[in-house]
DNA sequence: GGGGAATACTTGAACCCTCAACTAAGTTGT
DNA sequence: ACAACTTAGTTGAGGGTTCAAGTATTCCCC
């Protein structure tokens, strides 16, 4: 049995919607406000909300659940921009920790607001306290079924 | 007043993990049982909903909110790959119809069922039947909040 | 009915992401 | 201690999306 029903297909319909305009809203503003795709601004809030302002591309990649590849790339890419830096662990030198710039922390701390309005009126005006909660909870759910094999 | 509550922060978190991997996880379904991404797929599977398997360029722009450059390079691509046909109308010459080929219809139909379960078994077996009534209202919401300056 | 604005789409370049192949460094077994 | 394996990350090619600019056709209206 594959089919869904009504109330499942409607759900998923809007579902897929809400997502798409989601994902663009995002990057559009995260353009507009920081002159990157949003993947990249997650990084650098990432970065920023670690102790000492950095991690290790692996453990970036796990958190994000970003590729190691698209992380590689966006690292090169950012760090040409100036707002992180790599350097090579000493005791295994495969590994490589990243950490944001002063240039990084500042873009973050003046992008985060911006962001966090724009969610503010065009998200969370549309929703009651208790719709919050739901989505918080159905949010959860949805990663849990999608994030079979990840344990970060 | 910029900031986002602990519970307003605590679901955006869970709503943009949530929507990450949906993404990724449609494009990779998409990708494994059609060749192509889930943005390409939905617009076969628009083609295949409407009347007479046929729909204009704006049409299907306005429906699916891509922008007509997106659906132009999807629908050369789709084109070469054999799913669609474009058309020029005769009454209007600046407009191009696209209809799905046989080859489109049939591909829709086998690739329609291998998405509607995996989307049962890995999004809607996680959710309460009270959870798929809550998606929908919370998305509608969402879709509503972002759509501004539409009225397709 | 002719010139200007609007509509419908197309194109090319730049950028991002994926996938597959690769390098380099550490680990394990014998 | 050496080979085989695993881990950590990089690289390049290919394809999709965006943005800005362009073409073609129709509408408007004086």
């Amino acid at each position: 049995m594959t089919g869904l029903t009504n109330a499942q297909q409607h759900a998923w319909r809007e579902l897929v919607m809400a997502t798409h305009l989601l994902d663009e809203a995002l990057d559009r503003q995260s353009q507009r406000d920081g002159g990157m795709p949003h993947a990249y601004y997650k990084l650098l809030v990432l970065l920023y909300e670690s102790p000492g302002h950095g991690e290790t591309m692996s453990g970036i990649a796990s958190q994000l659940r970003y590729s190691l590849s698209r992380l590689a790339h966006a690292v090169t890419s950012m760090e040409k921009s100036g707002w992180l830096l790599r350097s090579r662990s000493t005791d295994d030198r495969r590994v490589q920790t990243v950490a944001l710039t002063d240039a990084g922390v500042t873009l973050v701390r003046r992008v985060s607001p911006l962001q966090a309005s724009e969610v503010r009126s065009r998200v969370f005006s549309q929703l009651t306290d208790m719709q919050v909660e739901q989505l918080a909870a159905i949010s959860s759910a949805i990663v849990a079924g999608l994030d079979a094999g990840f344990n970060g």
